[in-house]
DNA sequence: CGCCGCATGTAATTAGTTACATGATTGT
DNA sequence: ACAATCATGTAACTAATTACATGCGGCG
């Protein structure tokens, strides 16, 4: 039930509604957990059950009232507790992957395309990271000491999609290199 | 439902039973995909049902018959097809990243404590990782076109695992450096 | 004697996805 | 006119985890 703590751990910045808690998924901490807004709902409703959150309404005429939620003490003693708790949840499931597996003549143009795909949405996530770092993170030195750790998180992120980025590059180089003997072999038969 | 083909995956390379699937996770494909041998037996069944997969029992004395089970010209259809489908799955949970968003001065000590531990299952599975890279991919040139693509597969897992390493390495030195500076401050207090 | 490996599962529960729903407001 | 943003949800379903179960054989 994780997603209740990565759910806390973002509301230690401030109160949040679920609504700005999905969207800022998309820029933080969605990198390392993510979640639809419909799993974020449900589960603000059963924090706010535990008290492990408390929530404001906050009236609206034209559109459904906003629920503003925060940490109670409760749910900052169970935050930090679980900080304690050994960490079990380490998922990587990618799809790209697998299929690479599935490799042959046939759709070698095919993996070709997936892999330049996932090159370009890295490059995309790549920048989103820098701009990220630029206007939060130019000073690691003179952060409060939790942002460093979100910072740390950042850098692991900002080293894995580079990292990412460079493997696409590797990998549509040699598949190309393959598709073009293949191209000839054919062609010379 | 992407398990069903990730199994399906795993079985170009010939028939096999649940249990060895559930084993030969640990070694490859669960790297980019993991399930519990529960999940993987009830996806077995599944796929007998809609003939994706065709089974044949062993039969033993002193434990449960083998099951095993083999792709069907149906499956290898279906697989083949599924590779041109994109690629929506991609996901990444991570604990320890979360976690991190929650340090401070408290829990510092424990936080250096978890990246040693992420350290260290790292460099275990590098060498893993290395290991199988030697043993199976020593010319990768050589390999045919199938086994390039696992191959490829094997070296992003290598790149990850690298980059963990170093990642854990330069957070660890960053957040000992903070560690002393607390301490120092606390005991000049 | 007790634990590990082999080999399969069932049952209960929780986590996560997908589709659908509402309805005003702002921008193109 | 049409789509996007805001802001919340319900309902149905699928995927995945956790706990429990069996039972023999080999090893220290």
């Amino acid at each position: 039930m994780a997603i209740a703590h990565v759910l806390m751990t973002a509301l230690l910045d401030g109160e949040q509604t679920g609504y700005d808690l999905a969207r800022s998924f998309d820029t933080s901490l969605g990198f390392f957990w993510q979640a639809t807004h419909q799993q974020i709902y449900a589960e603000l409703k059963k924090l706010k059950d535990k008290e492990w959150l408390s929530c404001t309404e906050i009236s609206q005429q034209s559109r459904p009232n906003k629920l503003n939620y925060q940490l109670t003490d409760l749910g900052k003693q169970e935050l930090e507790a679980w900080v304690y708790e050994i960490p079990r949840h380490k998922v990587v499931k990618d799809e790209l992957l697998v299929k690479l597996y599935n490799l042959d003549h046939k759709n070698i143009g095919h993996m070709i395309g997936l892999l330049s795909e996932r090159r370009k949405e890295a490059q995309s996530n790549h920048a989103l990271y820098e701009k990220i770092r630029e206007r939060h993170y130019a000073n690691p030195e003179d952060l409060p000491l939790r942002k460093k750790g979100v910072y740390l998180s950042l850098l692991a992120g900002i080293r894995e999609i580079k990292q990412w980025i460079e493997w696409c590059d590797d990998s549509i180089k040699l598949l190309e290199q393959e598709f073009e003997t293949t191209t000839h072999r054919q062609a010379s038969v």
